[in-house]
RNA sequence: GGUCGGUUGGCCGAGUGGCUAGGCAGCGGUCUGCAAAACCGUGUACGGCGGUUCGAAUCCGCCAUCGACCUCCA
C-alpha cells in the first residue's frame, strides 16, 4: 500500500495516513445546504474529496464515503432573524420546503455527475436523521454540556471548556472568542454568546418541525453531522473533510459535540480545502458573487466570455493544490481548457504508437513521480505537471524522436488510464456527435468534408476552401490531419 | 481589533537552503496548396528592508499588502 501523507488541520502537520481498520477507510464530508443551485465554490470540496476518494480506492482501500445533504437547520444570518435557509427559499419561491430540497438536491447531483464526481457511498439527509440527532442531544445533556431553555437546547461551551479544549481544531482561544462575541449578545436565552443551538424550538408558523423531549422544533445545523457521521462510520472514524469556511464554528462544534457524546474524539484526520476566489474574494452565496455551475456549462453568466465544459472546470480545480486558494478568471479557465486538450491529445495517441526493441523514455520514473505527487498530500498540481512530461514523451515517440518497447507502452497506457481517468477523474470531452446527438447531422457534415476532400484531390482550392470557411463561419472547428479532416462544434 | 494563511515571470499555478516545475499567452520553427489544428524549441520570476549562512526566492525579524474565519434564535 502506498504511503499516503495528508495534512491534518487538527495538528497543522502533514501526517502519514493510517486508517483505524486495515484496508478500510471511513470518510465524512460536509455536503451542500440545498437551497439554491450549486456554484463554482461547491465544486471545489466535491472534486477535492472525490480525488481523495478515488485515490484511496485506487491504492486498494475499501472506502465508505459519507457526504450529507443539509435540508434543515442551517439558519441564515442575523439580518434575516435566523430563518432556516430552506424555509426562506421556500417562501420566496412559494413552494413546500421539501420541494425546494428536492429541486436543488436533483440539481446538485446532476452537476456532480457532469463534473464526473463519483457518488458517495451514503448520502444522508438531515431531516431523515431527526431521531439520531435527538439521541445525540440527549447524550450531550447527559454529559452536562448542554442545557434546555424555552424548548431550545444549547451547547454549554463554558462548561465544556472546563474539561476539554474548545477551539483545538480552529486554533481559537476561548478568551479571544469571548471578547469577540460579547457585544453581539443581547438578551439571548443563551448563557453565553459562545453557546450554539443543538435544538431550536419552532414558531407556530414554522413548517419544518418535529416532536422532541423539549417540544416541537428542529435540530441545529452542527448536530446533523455529528449524528450522521458516527451513525454510519462509528464513534471514531478516519477522515472528516469540508471547506475551510466550515472550520469555525461548524467543525469546531462537531469536535465538541463528538467529545460530549462519546467522551473521546471522533475524527482522526481533519482535511480542509481552500476557497475559490473571484477577483481575490471568496466566491459564495452570502457575498452574491458566485457563478452557478450550470452557468459555466452554458456560458450564460455576464462574467463569462464563453461556456466551459465540466471537464475544463474539473481540470482547472485540479491544477491547483487543494489547500491553496484558487482565483477564477476567464483567462485562467481558457488556459486550463487548452492544457487539458493537450493532455487528451497526447493520450489519444497512445493506442497507435509504434513499439521498438528499446525504450529511450523512462516510464518507471514517470510512474514513481506520479505516485510521489499523490502521496505528498494529494498534490494534483505536481501530478498534472508530471503527466505533461509524459505527454511530451508520447509526442516524441509519435514523431519518431523517441522509442518505446511494447512492455513500456503497456505500462504507459496503464499509467495514463490510472492517473487521468481513475484518479483525477478526467475524461475526454464529448466531441462532434454531442451536438444534439443526431447521427444524421454528423453524417451531413462528413458528407461536406468528403466533398471538400475530393475538391482538394483535384486541387480545386477555391471549392475546398469555401467549404471549410463556410463551415467555420457556421461555428464548426475543422482540423486537417494525416487521416483526413476532423470536425467539432465550437462551444 | 483577534486568529490563521497568502504575496512567485504577461496570466494561472507548483516547489525548494545551492540542481529546468507545469500549463496558457508571446516569440521562433516543423508540417501544410494556403490556413487552422497539432507538434518541437524558447523565458532564470519569487512583495520591501534587514539578519543568519560559503550560499536564501526558500530559515529568522520587521514593514507593506491581500484574503479567510471570528456563529444561529440578535
Amino acid at each position: 500500500m502506498e504511503k499516503l501523507i495528508l495534512y491534518n488541520t487538527l495538528t497543522r502537520k502533514k501526517e502519514l495516513f493510517v486508517p483505524i481498520h486495515k484496508d478500510h477507510v471511513g470518510m465524512y464530508v460536509c455536503g451542500p445546504t440545498v437551497y439554491g443551485h450549486a456554484h463554482l465554490g461547491h465544486a471545489r470540496p466535491a472534486i477535492t474529496f472525490d480525488l481523495l476518494f478515488r485515490y484511496l480506492l485506487h491504492i486498494g482501500y475499501k472506502v465508505r464515503y459519507v457526504r450529507n445533504i443539509t435540508d434543515v437547520g442551517h439558519l441564515v444570518n442575523d439580518e434575516d432573524e435566523g430563518e432556516d435557509k430552506v424555509a426562506k427559499k421556500a417562501k420566496v419561491e412559494e413552494l413546500e420546503p421539501m420541494e425546494i430540497v428536492q429541486i436543488y438536491t436533483n440539481s446538485y447531483r446532476k452537476n456532480m455527475s457532469q463534473l464526473n464526481v463519483l457518488p458517495p457511498s451514503i448520502e444522508p439527509v438531515a431531516s431523515g436523521h431527526i431521531i439520531e440527532q435527538i439521541e445525540a442531544i440527549k447524550k450531550i445533556i447527559g454529559s452536562g454540556f448542554a442545557y434546555e431553555k424555552n424548548g431550545s437546547v444549547y451547547f454549554d461551551v463554558e462548561a465544556y471548556a472546563l474539561k476539554h479544549a474548545y477551539g483545538i481544531l480552529s486554533g481559537r482561544k476561548i478568551e479571544d472568542l469571548y471578547t469577540n462575541t460579547r457585544d453581539l449578545d443581547g438578551q439571548s436565552e443563551k448563557k453565553s454568546g459562545l453557546d450554539f443551538a443543538l435544538w431550536k424550538s419552532a414558531q407556530p408558523e414554522h413548517i419544518m418541525r418535529w416532536p422532541s423531549p423539549w417540544g416541537s422544533g428542529f435540530p441545529g445545523w452542527h448536530t446533523e453531522c455529528t449524528a450522521m457521521s458516527t451513525k454510519y462510520l462509528g464513534e471514531t472514524f478516519d477522515i472528516h473533510g469540508g471547506g475551510l469556511d466550515l472550520l469555525f464554528p461548524h467543525h469546531e462544534a462537531e469536535v465538541a459535540q463528538g467529545m460530549a457524546c462519546f467522551g473521546h474524539s471522533t475524527v482522526n484526520y481533519w482535511i480542509h480545502n481552500n476557497m475559490i476566489t473571484i477577483n481575490g474574494q471568496k466566491m459564495g452565496k452570502s457575498l452574491g458573487n458566485f457563478i452557478q455551475l450550470d452557468e459555466f456549462f452554458n456560458g450564460t453568466h455576464p462574467l463569462l466570455e464563453k461556456a466551459y465544459h465540466p471537464m475544463t472546470i474539473r481540470f482547472f480545480i485540479l491544477q491547483a493544490h487543494y489547500r491553496s486558494p484558487l482565483d477564477f478568471s476567464n483567462e485562467a479557465l481558457q488556459a486550463a481548457e487548452k492544457g487539458f486538450e493537450r493532455l487528451m491529445n497526447a493520450m489519444a495517441l497512445l493506442p497507435g504508437l509504434k513499439t521498438a526493441t528499446e525504450s529511450t523514455i523512462d516510464v518507471e520514473k514517470l510512474r514513481n513521480d506520479c505516485y510521489e505527487a499523490l502521496n505528498d498530500d494529494l498534490n494534483s498540481s505536481i501530478l498534472i505537471a508530471t503527466l505533461f512530461d509524459g505527454s511530451r514523451m508520447i509526442n516524441a515517440v509519435n514523431d519518431g524522436k523517441a522509442t518505446v518497447t511494447a512492455l513500456d507502452l503497456t505500462k504507459l497506457q496503464q499509467l495514463f488510464s490510472d492517473m487521468v481517468n481513475d484518479v483525477l477523474g478526467l475524461k475526454s470531452q464529448d466531441s462532434s456527435m454531442n451536438a444534439g446527438g443526431n447521427e444524421l447531422f454528423g453524417q451531413m457534415v462528413e458528407l461536406l468534408l468528403s466533398l471538400r476532400q475530393e475538391a482538394k484531390m483535384k486541387k480545386d482550392w477555391a471549392t475546398s476552401d469555401q467549404i471549410r470557411d463556410r463551415l467555420i463561419a457556421l461555428g464548426f472547428e475543422i482540423k486537417d490531419t494525416k487521416e483526413g479532416a476532423d470536425w467539432k462544434l465550437k462551444n
